[in-house]
DNA sequence: TTGTACGCGTTATCAA
DNA sequence: TTGATAACGCGTACAA
């Protein structure tokens, strides 16, 4: 049978408002008289009912994580670090994995909060730059804050990851060790982080004073397919590229296969370079150089932001790392250095 | 400003009972009532509290999704088609990801349900073997559905793949395609898939006559690397194997990447099988021969048959599909036949 | 520092 | 077929 507070009460010779007190960790109330509630609620096991608390008070103890992304290592990130994060808040973390919500997008958010009556929510990319929600949810008043947001930066708190910064080291990375024809595959159009990446690719070169080849740059979709399909027509070039960067972890996988299946030797004769967006791509992929982007660190950042949010609009960023899995040997030197 | 069961009452000029009547589809409601009612449901965009509607009833609109799996795929696949079934009858997935929770499983388990009071809970592996939690959630009076369980089979309903005879098939398939020596990654022991693949694959060569060699026998933890090791010391035995078949997706991949690292062409010179357990295998690794595993499909029987619960275990087994992506022409013919 | 009375939004019970 | 009222288990406001 399980306990209410009112067995809590009774057990510790107390009222139930104080045992609300205890729980809630109010001030005013006694040393002696806490220590004999946490007993209590020790004893009897008593876990309060998140349904009575949302009804009778002000919080609902809940957190709502919004995912709408094709990617399950970045949604596994994602809800793992929030999920962390509430477990030291005693909240629960409401994870939605939408996939391709679209139009609903708008009607799903609302019947989240009309039901569950978060106490904030954490928006994903590519939510984080959808106005209508945005909209939505100053309108209702509901806290939130954003991972990696692209626009609108001034309407929420926010977490970020310094993309550009990270791409721009990488390509001046790749440049030092002698390459010259580096291509770029570019990630969803959709997602910002696309673009921050592809300006800091832009803006390596420019600084080395190497020509920016469109005929080197290609559009993915994030995804492993399209990383490979953009391999191959670059490999397939007159001339090819000595390195390949890939704007998301899944197209440099692609990459790689696509190296691989045609008998090129990755780091030796192409350099791949890539992002690891989920921790996860160090594991799967040791040649490739990647830049570490802490995902669920993030994550983590982004619930921890939303605890202490403030009146104003707060903006935390990330460090990366780069990670350089190459041969010690640098690779085949680039023909026109 | 939202609206609560009381303003819709209004509207339609009936009582509060009778909204709530025909919110939860009662019968002994006159059609042209109902139709008053659910016209003022959708003019004031009315959606009831999850909280109210726990506190008041003896169901709470709710599902928990219990993981604790290290495959982000995985995850991914189990909540979205949970997810997706919980849809359809209007109801919340609480997806609980844990990692690794081990000891404090049961007290997590046993927060969940006293917080949020779950109408039904749907366990994945390793969690459906768990003993100390499927008896307290019998204790607890908790109906659940577990997905793939390996023991304990009469303590609930569940939904299964048929692990042994899609190993069983697969094997046989690489007979017929001339293989001998065939080797077999096992997977994590902890899991009861790994069992059930394995003795697929023992009576399959059994069958055919084909003696069973320990030395192709490897032991793998389920993971990229292993898989990776494994067949790192199958390819490097005096007469290696011919095929390799890995009891799951990620050391399929594993082997599959070190078998590229040795310059070995697949399927040519060596054939890979493998396990589809999350529907993206068939993505990232076109050259492998996969047992495809509806996981998604799964997951959604699993939350199908939870809404569908008698009084009786049930159990539900899902086909699987063998996909065969072998060049047409057979691989090198084993050496000893 | 602690306790009393009430309210939150819905469903359950019972009467009409 | 419909409605009035109590009840669910907490937090809040106010009183002591």
């Amino acid at each position: 049978m399980r306990s209410t507070i009112k067995d809590v009460a009774t057990a510790a010779g107390v009222s139930v408002k104080t045992v609300s007190r205890v729980l809630n960790k109010e001030r005013y109330v006694r040393p002696d008289t806490r220590l004999r509630v946490e007993r209590a609620v020790e004893a009897l096991n008593f876990r309060p009912s998140i349904a009575a608390r949302t009804l009778g008070g002000r919080r609902s103890f809940q957190v709502a994580l919004l995912c709408d992304n094709p990617n399950p290592y970045f949604v596994y990130a994602m809800q793992e670090g929030v999920r962390a994060r509430c477990a030291v808040e005693n909240v629960r973390m409401i994870a939605q994995p939408y996939s391709m919500a679209g139009d609903d997008l708008l009607d799903l958010v609302g019947r989240l909060i009309d039901e569950t009556r978060p106490d904030g929510l954490i928006l994903t990319p590519p939510i984080t730059d959808c106005l209508p929600v945005l909209e939505f949810l100053t309108e209702q008043q509901m806290p939130f804050v954003r991972i990696s947001p692209g626009t609108n930066l001034a309407l929420s708190s926010s977490v970020f990851i310094d993309n550009k910064g990270a791409a721009h080291a990488m390509t001046a990375k790749l440049i030092a060790m002698g390459h010259r024809r580096i291509a770029f595959i570019v990630g969803d159009s959709g997602y910002a982080s696309s673009n921050q990446r592809f300006t800091g690719y832009v803006e390596a070169l420019n600084e080395a004073g190497v020509g920016l080849d469109l005929e080197l740059v290609r559009q993915g979709r994030f995804d492993f397919r399209s990383g490979a399909q953009a391999a191959a027509e670059l490999l397939s070039l007159p001339r090819p590229p000595t390195a390949i960067f890939a704007g998301s972890d899944d197209m440099a996988a692609g990459a790689l296969a696509t190296a691989h299946d045609r008998g090129i030797v990755v780091p030796d004769d192409l350099s791949i370079a890539g992002f690891d967006d989920s921790d996860v791509a160090s594991i799967v992929w040791p040649p490739l150089t990647t830049v570490r982007q802490p995902m669920r660190d993030l994550a983590y950042a982004a619930a921890d932001l939303l605890f202490k949010l403030g009146d104003g609009v707060e903006r935390r960023e990330l460090p990366f790392e780069l990670i350089l899995r190459q041969s010690a040997a640098p690779p085949r030197p680039a023909e026109d250095s």
